[in-house]
DNA sequence: CAATAATTTGGGAGCGCTCCCATAAAAGTG
DNA sequence: CACTTTTATGGGAGCGCTCCCAAATTATTG
């Protein structure tokens, strides 16, 4: 049995509240005290209980990182996993804890009531100060429960709604500046694969798209726009609906969506960048591995995480500092070999 | 203000006990008295509160996945993100939560006592009830100090201790299968790039790979074998120290790695698989998707992951049932066409 | 139908901590 | 140096639950 507050007090012959300061680093205790405490605590290895210590203070130090199961078949792009190094990375670095849902599709029967259960347990069991949401569809439950519930929340994405917080990329514009480099290169007839349009990242990037035209005076063929889901399977999909529609350059809104294209294009006879160049977007580790390398949108996806998390405890530490935390941060175009271009020759 | 079980007990016309008691499926409350208090529940969203439970039962049904820092920056590596999909879908299925602790090297002044205070805080103060812990370095403190602490835990990988409990794959057949392979291909100078020679999986591959030639009676020459850590950038950097060697054959002991190796020989303008073949370990969803595509050996990632959480689980709901619980999985070499055969003619 | 057994219910104690308030000790003041 | 102010310490109450035991109710049986 590890000791508890009251066992360490009797050991420094002190009472439970002096102990009790002592951890919490309250200033009025006695030094030559404080430093019995200390050693006593030392010696027994006593490490407050956090249960004990939720009861009574109603705050955890965790914070949870919720991927809504829309999403989790994309597990595997490497997206996730560099959000999630971010948002660990800020958590320890503030001394908050990580509780980590996600949602497969697999095994569950009635899905919607997977989520239910934990979103009942997690959230209304007050297991978690606060969550980050990441990249949620945007008719997604968990938004209005959040709010109806006074939940701290934090989405890694944009959402419509007075009260939400968020952390963003500048998707319009970084899609944008992907459309308008093709644009530069000549091209015309540029398709896009679009992410599933039920997130606003998705849509955002097609505005982008929309706006990169359209400031060339360049009319929409909507024959040229297909809807992808952010997966290179969905890629590779999209690119075939494409292909009568023969695009000399495609904009694909994921990296792995690129991929997914490249391939297609690539077993129809086509070269890349020779016959149709190709732009994806998010500069994963990958886009530098294929072949060709991938001209990409570079976002931050690192650091998404990590300002999620810090925006959340900022929240958490000071709630009567009130008012809304968004931030957006810019991307990047990366100009590799897949558009066509020479990097040199830029 | 969330409801109590006080509260909920008032509004249902019981005691707090009986309230308690259909909360928690105790047999002995009579139907309609159990309909009633439902029906309260129901209307209020009632939900117990954790740390109260927690504080109670000594449970939390929180468990932990730990990756350590050695580790971390393989991150980006698919294994990561699968594993963890097995291991959040099993929690899921038996209702427990999953909380995650990564720690990364970076902005860590002492990273060692980044770790500690990670392990004192989450595991002493009880927020979890035990860990998996994943692809740890054999040295890693963090072994010594669970088994002493007496805290259940279930390791990926192997570990040679009388206690520890793991789920490992069958990595020195894996292995052997692989460079027998090579050696059924007619090749003689096999090289191998190992992972971190301080990580069971790495020396169990390596394992592999000598029994396989000693099975042939080739002797081993110890220039063809070099270390690498499991990333695409150790594969580079191993395959360049290889090459001066010039081996027909390379066995890579992950599929990163591979992808590393594959890129170094065709910049030494050596041809996969005509040249040299190449065959990796894991079958990462990439695998298939590099060209050429990759003759590995496929490790069920997912299962593990899910095998873990459910041996720990095991482990935490029957205590009594003692004895060292662990599990070797099969693994299987899947042929594709980096190793130089055509699959068909096989 | 009294006696016994089984079922159902309520309340006290306690899990380990924080926080408030009262008291004790030390320091400051005219 | 009596008096107020500040600083340090202890103890009670309470956070919301579970678990045990005793009391009340119901069912069973000779």
């Amino acid at each position: 049995m590890p000791p508890t507050l009251e066992e360490v007090a009797k050991l420094a012959g002190v009472s439970r509240s002096t102990v009790s300061r002592v951890v919490n680093q309250h200033p009025n205790v006695r030094p030559e005290v404080r430093e019995r405490v200390w050693e006593v605590i030392r010696q027994t290895g006593y490490q407050p209980h956090a249960a004990a210590r939720s009861l009574a203070t109603r705050r955890t130090r965790v914070i949870g990182l919720i991927i809504p199961q829309a999403v989790t078949t994309l597990f595997t792009d490497p997206y996730f996993p560099i959000l999630m190094r971010g948002v660990a990375d800020a958590c320890n670095a503030h001394n908050y804890h990580l509780m980590l849902s996600l949602f497969s599709q697999r095994r569950v029967h009635n899905s919607r009531t997977q989520q239910d259960l934990l979103y009942q347990q997690v959230l209304r069991g007050r297991y978690l100060d606060g969550v980050v949401v990441s990249s949620a569809p945007l008719d997604d439950p968990i938004f209005p429960r959040l709010l109806e519930d006074g939940v701290p929340f934090v989405i890694v994405g944009r959402y419509p709604h007075e009260r939400a917080n968020y952390v963003d990329v500048d998707n319009v514009v970084g899609a944008r500046m992907a459309v308008e480099h093709l644009l530069r290169l000549g091209h015309e007839r540029i398709a896009t694969i679009t992410g599933p349009l039920n997130m606003f990242a998705a849509q955002d990037r097609l505005e982008g798209y929309r706006q990169a035209l359209a400031a060339r005076g360049i009319p929409v063929d909507e024959h040229l726009i297909a809807e992808g889901d952010f997966t290179e399977q969905g890629g590779r999909t999209a690119m075939q609906r494409l292909l009568p529609y023969q695009p000399t350059a495609v904009f694909a809104a994921s990296d792995m969506m690129a991929v997914g294209a490249i391939k297609v294009l690539r077993e129809a006879g086509l070269q890349v960048p020779e016959d149709v160049a190709v732009v994806g977007f998010d500069d994963i580790p990958l886009a530098s591995m294929v072949d060709p390398p991938l001209t990409t949108v570079r976002q931050p996806i690192e650091q998404l995480g990590s300002m999620a998390v810090e925006l959340l405890i900022g929240m958490l530490e000071s709630p009567q500092a009130g008012g809304v935390h968004r931030v957006v941060l810019p991307t990047e175009l990366v100009i590799r070999a897949s558009c066509g271009v020479r990097v040199r020759a830029l």
